[in-house]
DNA sequence: AATGAATGAGGGTTCATTCAT
DNA sequence: AATGAATGAACCCTCATTCAT
């Protein structure tokens, strides 16, 4: 019968978590305070120093869940084979889209080195090598894009996918809209987007092509 | 002999802009002191609330002039009819960007809606004002490229413009490189998202045109 | 069938009076907490709040054996008369010293009414009468040895004894040697203060006696 | 006329000074509170930083005035060579002993290396410097008395001088009298207690010389 | 115009202790 | 008897800001 105590602290635990998840997406990490969050999760502030060690650990354990869940999301697509190329790097983009306007702010942490610092201290830390997994997944799912493409030329390319994915989540992190209601009006665009940087990769290979046989013809 | 008095005063007042402006690029807005900017402005931090009203007020007599400089900038370059379409637009991106990483996390509080609210309590805040005329620059050279694009077509295009803008900014704002050694190792990158942009944007134009014609014959 | 319960929880409080001993003579009762207590205890931190009313309780259980103890040893030595007085002397310093000496920072807290008060509130407290009892123990081993002295005389003699004592305590209270090693090191020292102690209060009593009969003949 | 407020802040400064000083005597270094010490002095907490860098740095400037006053003292008395060797030990050991108990729990801060550590990151603190200085005058001026005396002997004897004198200290550090009620009652006990030590450092060396001689005559 | 002094609100964190089981 | 969960008070310290000069 002890378990109703330890159902009771899990949900304090879970209470913690999604209110510190929700301030921290609203108004940034160093906004928010041990205090608020505690009042948001109905307890006391000393509280949540048992459940987590100090701030940045509540940090770590809302990131890390949530980070694998995507990551797994998106390995799922990659290896989902009757999916189209095409069809494979729009659904991980928009997977990885909609996982960072769900976690706004969040993203802000997880992805600029804010406090999750990427630093000599912790080298390996656990949430950077998720973070760099997941780079790695968007990179392949647009290499089976580009087969065409190598080396230097593929590297361009992965930036600038990233720059615009990046950018995508970037205008939308502030915005006051639910992540669902930007999906629906905003996801097309966000294909399209994936359709014009493919479309340009593509066009761009071949002129280099022209450009190298025209000049060797010449 | 009071202006000698005016003069000391003006010259406080740029001190106290310069500092906070360097240290607010450097660090960001939440982490510089007030004691801080004094500190380098060369004055005491009570004489900076004899300029401004609050540390707020510093940030946005901050950004004005240079948003207003970047302004010009642009479209001195739009308006640089031996240029192309395309160097036009290349150019002023390039301004942009340059400008962004130049204030680093000014940027974010432009941009972002950090500090300098887009919230209701001041709606037509001149800053806000100021920051959409600089998009709608941006959006003028990108129309001036796809001068067979109107509408929605046009409309998708800009915003997938932006959002790689956005994201080249967005990825570099938290470097330690300079901006400077950033634009030269990063720039001829930049200029090449822009032609792939703009191949992807043209390219999906004809699609559809094939796709209408193909449409209309059968 | 409940013994076995019984002596599960004298053993309980056996270790969290260990423990507690050990800490706290290491490190100081302020410095150490109910939480370090209980995790080298074994138990929780709340169980110790089951055999003990609070940190202080905690403190006057271990103080009492320890000191009666010593007490112990102290006297079976005094009674010890194969020994000079001289001996006595010198052993049951030591003894006293090597006892303080252990108990390091618990020192502190007997014999300077740190937080063991003195004070009014508990004005006969049971371990005040033991420190008595400790003293005059002293006062009797030195008396042993100054026969001649009497009543005033001898009462300073007993002061100067104790402030040497007391002092040669305070010297190493924060060294970081164990007490062990401290003895080996010192005892000699500690001995031959005894010596000079012994030596200075008995010339000085012959010089009085000078005095006097000096100033009656004249 | 801005002197008014120069006057004024110095004021709270030595508000802030006196009111730590009596605090950290009566309760020791660790147990008083910045606030409390603010309120004893009648000012905000934060005005405490704006006069002392923490509270460590109040504990210091605390220390270094009466710690140099008293050195002053102290050797002022060993150069007056009107007085006796005697007479300048006995003088010495009473001014610092007056001084620790002026200074009470202060004194354990300084002697017994609890706050204002003797170690590794800082060697050379002034302070450090100080009370090793004192120690030296002690030390000299007991030397001056036992002029037979070298080496070893010397050395042992002076170890017990300090002994005892740290002792008288630390009986009564904790006492309710006044410091000078108390150096009325028992300043005359203290000057016996140099001169029963006086006493027995000579006559034992006059013991080691006799063995010395017996056991060469033998 | 400019400043040093002063402050209140609040930051994260720790601790002895109590409550419910 | 014993425990994990929870708490409130308190810790030192920092900051943007105001006041008196």
């Amino acid at each position: 019968m002890l378990r109703k105590q330890e159902l009771r602290s899990a949900e304090t635990r879970r209470d913690i978590l999604s209110a510190a998840g929700a301030l921290f997406a609203k108004r940034g990490f160093d906004a928010v305070t041990m205090r608020e969050i505690a009042g948001k999760a109905g307890c006391s502030h000393t509280t949540i120093y048992i459940h987590f060690k100090d701030k940045e650990a509540l940090l770590h354990a809302l990131s890390m869940p949530s980070l694998q869940e995507l990551k797994q999301r998106m390995e799922s697509i990659l290896l989902h084979h009757d999916l189209s190329p095409e069809e494979r790097l729009k659904g991980i983009s928009r997977e990885f889209i909609h996982f960072c306007l769900q976690n706004r702010t969040m993203y802000t942490i997880f992805f600029e080195a804010k406090s999750v610092r990427v630093d000599e201290e912790r080298p390996a830390l656990p949430i950077n090598q998720l973070r760099n997994g997941l780079f790695r997944l968007l990179q392949q799912a647009l290499q089976d894009c580009l087969d065409r493409q190598r080396g230097d030329l593929l590297l361009t390319s992965a930036r600038i996918f990233f720059f615009t994915i990046h950018g995508i989540v970037g205008t939308y992190t502030y915005s006051e809209e639910t992540p669902e209601a930007l999906m629906d009006r905003l996801s097309s665009t966000f294909d399209e987007a994936v359709d014009v940087l493919l479309l340009g990769f593509r066009q761009q290979t071949v002129l280099r092509q022209q450009t190298i046989q025209g000049g060797t013809i010449l």
